[in-house]
DNA sequence: TTGTCAATTTAAATCGTTTAAGTTGTGCGT
DNA sequence: ACGCACAACTTAAACGATTTAAATTGACAA
C-alpha cells in the first residue's frame, strides 16, 4: 500500500497536521520537526495523493485545452506554446480534439463543470462556447483565434481582416489587378472574415472584384486544389492568388507545377498563418504570419488570471506580419514597365 | 456555490447514499426515487465533482502521454490516435513535452506517482523509465516506439532493423551499390538500431560498408542538410540515400535540388516513418511506413490492461511496410541492362 | 509560585463522493 | 400469527490531504 501522510507523521512521531506543514510550509515548524519529517517520508518513499489535495484545496492545477484536431499544421505549435507556459506556471494541460464535432465538444467539457480543470483553453470556434459546458458562463474559459460572434467569452486572436489586407495589398503592390482567393471551411469564422476582408481590400484598392475568382478550398488541400484547377480553367486565369492557410497554398501551387505552369513567374501566391507548411517547398511560401507562440502564452496568462478572478482584457488583438518569400514576384507587365 | 449531491439529496427528500446510488447505479434504487433524485438534480444544475470521486474509488479514468516534441511530425498522429482510443475507452489525457530532458521527465512523472493519473504512456526513449518515477517498477507504463535497452516495461514498437533492411533492399533491388545512410539523433535508441540494421542489410546483399556513407543527420533536418552536402562533396558520391526519417530525406533532397542533381535520375532516396513530410514534396518520398495509428490503440489497450490488472504481452511488434513513390529508381546501369 | 506570551503542535472539521453494514417495512409461506 | 426473505433506504465510515481553532509547551518576569 502506498504510504500517506499518517504514516510519514506516524514514521516521525508527530502528527499529521505537523507532517503537512513540514511538507508544504516549511517555516510554520521547528526545524528538528521538518528534518524528522522529511526524513520519514523519505524513508518510506512517500507521494502526495494529489486527487486529495485537490479536493481539499478546491483546484486542480489543471487546464483544458481544445483544438478541433492536431493533424493541421496550425495547432501542434499552439498547443506546444500553450503547454510550455501552462507548466511554467504550475498547471498541466489535458488536451482534447473535438473533431468539430459537438458529442466530443460536449464529452470534454464535462471536465469543465466537473470539475476536473480548473478552465478551458478554447481553439475551435465552430460554434458557441455553450456547446461545451451548458449554461455556465460563470466558468473560466478563453478563446484562441476563431472567435464565436459576439461571444461574451475572454479571447486571444488577431484581425483577420488585416490578414487578407496584407495580402491583397502586397500582390497589388507587384502589380497584379487579377487577384484570387481560395477560402477556408466555410463553418470557420475567421476563413469567413479572411474573405470578408479579402473583399474589402480589392474594393478599396480599386480592383474588380470578380465572383469567379473567390473559391471555396475548404480549409484542407484537397478542396484547394479542386479550386485552383478551377481558377486556372477560368476564361481570364488570375495572376495572383490568396490562399486562406499555408497547407492551401501548398495545395494549389502543386497544381501550378503538375500544369507545367511557373511559380512566381507566371502567377504568384500568398499563404497565411505561417506554418510550417510553406517552408520547405520551392517556391518557399510567401506568407502572412498569425503569432501562434505569443498567442498561447498570452492566452494561458489569460485564463490563469480569470481562475484567480482577476480583471482580465476581454478582447487582445495580436500584431500580424507579412513574410515575404519566393511564391510572388511583380507582373510581367509590371516588370517591363 | 455549487450544488453538491448533498444538496440534491436534500431537494430530493432522500440520503445522499440514495442519491449517489440513482444517479450512478441506477438499478439499486425504486423508479419513484430515481425519478425524484434526477429531477432534483436538473433542477438545480447538479454536476458531480469528479475530484471527489477520483479520491473516493482511487481512479482519474485520466492517462498521461508524454511525447519528445511535437514540432516534429511523427508524434501529432501518434498522439491523435492515442487520445481517440484512450476517450473511447473513457479516459482523457493529459499531454506533456519532455523535450528530452530529465527536468521535465520528473516533473511529469510526479503526476504518475502522485496519483493524479492511472497510468502513462512514453514516447520518448532517450533515458530509462526510472527517469520518470523514481524506482517504482509498479507503476502502470507503457512504452511507445524508441525502446530503451532491456528495460522491463511493456512496449509496442516495429521492428527497427527490418526498416533499414526494407529499405537498403529495395535501392538494392534497383541496381544500386553505393547506398548512403543518413542517419537519426544519437542518443535515439530508434536511430542505433536502423543504423545497425542498415550495416548488417548492406552485408548481407554484399554491398560495401564504407564509413564515409554513414553520416549523422541528427534527426533534424539542418542536420540532414550538412550530411547530405558531406556526401555529394565525396570523390564517389552515392548513387542513393536511406534516410532515418521522412523529415531528413525532404531536406536532403532539397540540398540535390538546389545542386541541380535531379531526384531520382541521378540519386535515389528512401525515408522511413512515413509522416506526411514525404508526400507533399516533389518527387514524392518512398519510405518504410511506420503504422502510428495503430500504435497508439495498442498501447492503450495494453496501458489500460495493465491498469486493470490484467496480462498482457510484454512486447507488441507491428509491421512496417515500403511505400513506393517517386524518389527512387533503378540506376542507370541497371536501366541499360 | 504563578501568570503571560510566543512558539509549536494537535484535534477535529472539511472537501464531495462511494459503499459496507445496518435498519426498516413489506409480502409471503407455513 | 410468526418468522423469514428481500427490497429499499439510511447511517456512518472511508478516501487523503489542508487548515482553523484550540491545546500544549517552555521561557521568562513579577
Amino acid at each position: 500500500m502506498r504510504p500517506t501522510l499518517s504514516d510519514v507523521a506516524k514514521l516521525a512521531g508527530v502528527s499529521v497536521a505537523t507532517a503537512s506543514r513540514a511538507l508544504s510550509n516549511p517555516d510554520l515548524v521547528a526545524d528538528g520537526t521538518r528534518r524528522a519529517v522529511r526524513d520519514a517520508a523519505a524513508s518510506c518513499g512517500y507521494k502526495i495523493n494529489l486527487v486529495a489535495r485537490s479536493l481539499r484545496i478546491q483546484r486542480t492545477d489543471t487546464l483544458l485545452v481544445l483544438a478541433p484536431c492536431i493533424d493541421n499544421s496550425f495547432y501542434p505549435g499552439l498547443v506546444r506554446s500553450i503547454e510550455e507556459s501552462a507548466l511554467a506556471m504550475g498547471y498541466a494541460i489535458i488536451v482534447g480534439f473535438t473533431r468539430k464535432t459537438d458529442k466530443y465538444r460536449e464529452a470534454y467539457g464535462e471536465l469543465l463543470s466537473a470539475g476536473r480543470v480548473d478552465g478551458m483553453v478554447v481553439m475551435d470556434g465552430g460554434s458557441g462556447v455553450d456547446r461545451f459546458t451548458g449554461p455556465r458562463p460563470d466558468l473560466p474559459v478563453v478563446q484562441v483565434f476563431d472567435q464565436i460572434y459576439d461571444s461574451p467569452v475572454p479571447v486571444v486572436r488577431v484581425d483577420e481582416q488585416q490578414v487578407a489586407d496584407l495580402a491583397v495589398q502586397q500582390l497589388a503592390s507587384m502589380g497584379h489587378r487579377r487577384i484570387a482567393h481560395i477560402a477556408g471551411a466555410a463553418d470557420s469564422p475567421s476563413a469567413r472574415q479572411r474573405r470578408d476582408g479579402y473583399a474589402s481590400a480589392m474594393a478599396r484598392l480599386g480592383l474588380p472584384v470578380d465572383d469567379h475568382l473567390v473559391r471555396n478550398g475548404q480549409g484542407h488541400r484537397e478542396g484547394a486544389a479542386d479550386a485552383m484547377k478551377e481558377l486556372l480553367d477560368l476564361p481570364q486565369a488570375p495572376t495572383a492568388v490568396f490562399c486562406a492557410s499555408d497547407s492551401m497554398a501548398c495545395a494549389a501551387m502543386d497544381v501550378c507545377r503538375d500544369r507545367g505552369i511557373h511559380v512566381p513567374g507566371d502567377i504568384s501566391f500568398i499563404g497565411a498563418d505561417g506554418t510550417s507548411d510553406g517552408q520547405h517547398v520551392y517556391p518557399s511560401l510567401t506568407t502572412v504570419n498569425v503569432p501562434r507562440a505569443e498567442a498561447g502564452i498570452r492566452a494561458v496568462e489569460k485564463l490563469v488570471g480569470l481562475i484567480r478572478g482577476q480583471a482580465v482584457a476581454s478582447d487582445t488583438v495580436l500584431p500580424v506580419e507579412l513574410k515575404l518569400r519566393g511564391s510572388c514576384a511583380p507582373t510581367r507587365t509590371a516588370v517591363a514597365a
